[in-house]
DNA sequence: GTTTCATGTAACTTTGTATGTTACATGATG
DNA sequence: CATCATGTAACATACAAAGTTACATGAAAC
C-alpha cells in the first residue's frame, strides 16, 4: 500500500507557518514542501472547515493561522483531515458469514483497537506548540530548509 | 491505500487446517478463501520457512501443521510474513534534512512506535489455540461455510 | 470595471502496492 | 512415465495517494 503522508504534510505547513507571519499562498507553501499548491489546499481545506486556519482570495491572499498552537493536538489534525485509516492491514472481509473469519477478525480487532485507541490518545497529548518548541530547540542558530531561501 | 489482508488471510488457512486432518491443497484452500492458489502459497510460503508448516508435493501432497497451536502466536505469525508494515500513514520523507520536518516525524514516530509496541504485544498474546478454541465455541453445532460443502 | 492574484474544486494522470492470473519448472506418487 | 502438487517468475488487474491541469469564483489593485 501508499503511505498516506497528509499528516505528516499538514503538520508541516503548520509548523512552517508558526514561524514566520503570514498569509502564504498555496504555492509559496507548496515550494517549501516539494508539492503541488493544489495538494496544499486539499490536506488544509479540512482545517478550514474547522476554524483551525483561514483562506483569503485575491491579492495579498493566502492562508492563515487561525488558532492557538497550545489548544490544538496531533489528534484535532488527524481529525480534521477526515480521520484517515490508520491501518495498513485489514480483515480480509469485513461482514464475513464463515465463522473461521469472524473468530479471526475478533482476535485482530481487538488488538488493531486498542493500538488505534493508543495511538489516538498520544496524538491528543500532543499540541501543535509542543511541536513548535522541539522545532525552536532544533533550530538553535540554523535557519529552516527553508522558505525563504527559495525566494531569496 | 490498499489495505494489506494476508495477515487476516493466512489465519484463516490455519483455523481451517486446524479443523481437521491434512493434507489440504493449495487448491482446496483457495476455494475456500475465494481466492487463487498462487496467493496460498505465497502467504504460506514465511510459514514453511519457519517451520510452522510442511508442504509436500506430489499425489496425496499439500500442506500440513506441523507446530503445536498453543505455541504459535499471532506475533509469530505476523513475522513469518516478513513483518509486512502495520501503518497507512507515514512520515512525508524518511531522512529530512529540513528541520521541521524532523520535528514533525519525531513526535509522529514516537506515537506510531508506541502504538507499534502495544499491537506486536498483543499478537504476542494470542495463540493459535485460543483462536481455534474461540472458533470452536462459534460453532457450536453449525458447520463452517466449508472446504466439505465446496466439495460435496 | 477590468486586470491580476489567489483559493475551490472537479477531472484526469501518474505511481506504488496488494492481489489475481498464467505459465512453466521441479519433484513425488502411483 | 503420466499425474498431481508445490515453487516461483512474470504479467495483469484493482485501487488509493499524490500530482497535474483546467477553469470557476471572489478579492484587491490599478
Amino acid at each position: 500500500m501508499k503511505r498516506d503522508s497528509r499528516l505528516s504534510g499538514v503538520l508541516h505547513v503548520l509548523l512552517h507557518m508558526a514561524q514566520q507571519p503570514g498569509p502564504f499562498t498555496s504555492e509559496t507553501l507548496a515550494k517549501a514542501m516539494n508539492t503541488n499548491p493544489v495538494v496544499i489546499r486539499r490536506i488544509m481545506a479540512g482545517l478550514r472547515d474547522l476554524g483551525y486556519v483561514r483562506s483569503e482570495k485575491g491579492h495579498g491572499g493566502g492562508w492563515t493561522l487561525a488558532c492557538e498552537l497550545s489548544k490544538v493536538t496531533l489528534r484535532d489534525v488527524y481529525t480534521a483531515l477526515g480521520s484517515p485509516s490508520l491501518f495498513a492491514m485489514g480483515n480480509r472481509t469485513e461482514a464475513p458469514g464463515c465463522l473461521i473469519e469472524q473468530a479471526v477478525n475478533a482476535a485482530l480487532d481487538q488488538a488493531f483497537d486498542d493500538a488505534e485507541a493508543l495511538l489516538l490518545s498520544r496524538f491528543g497529548e500532543v499540541t501543535l506548540a509542543m511541536l513548535s518548541d522541539d522545532l525552536r530547540k532544533r533550530l538553535g542558530s540554523r535557519k529552516l530548509h527553508s522558505m525563504s531561501a527559495h525566494h531569496a
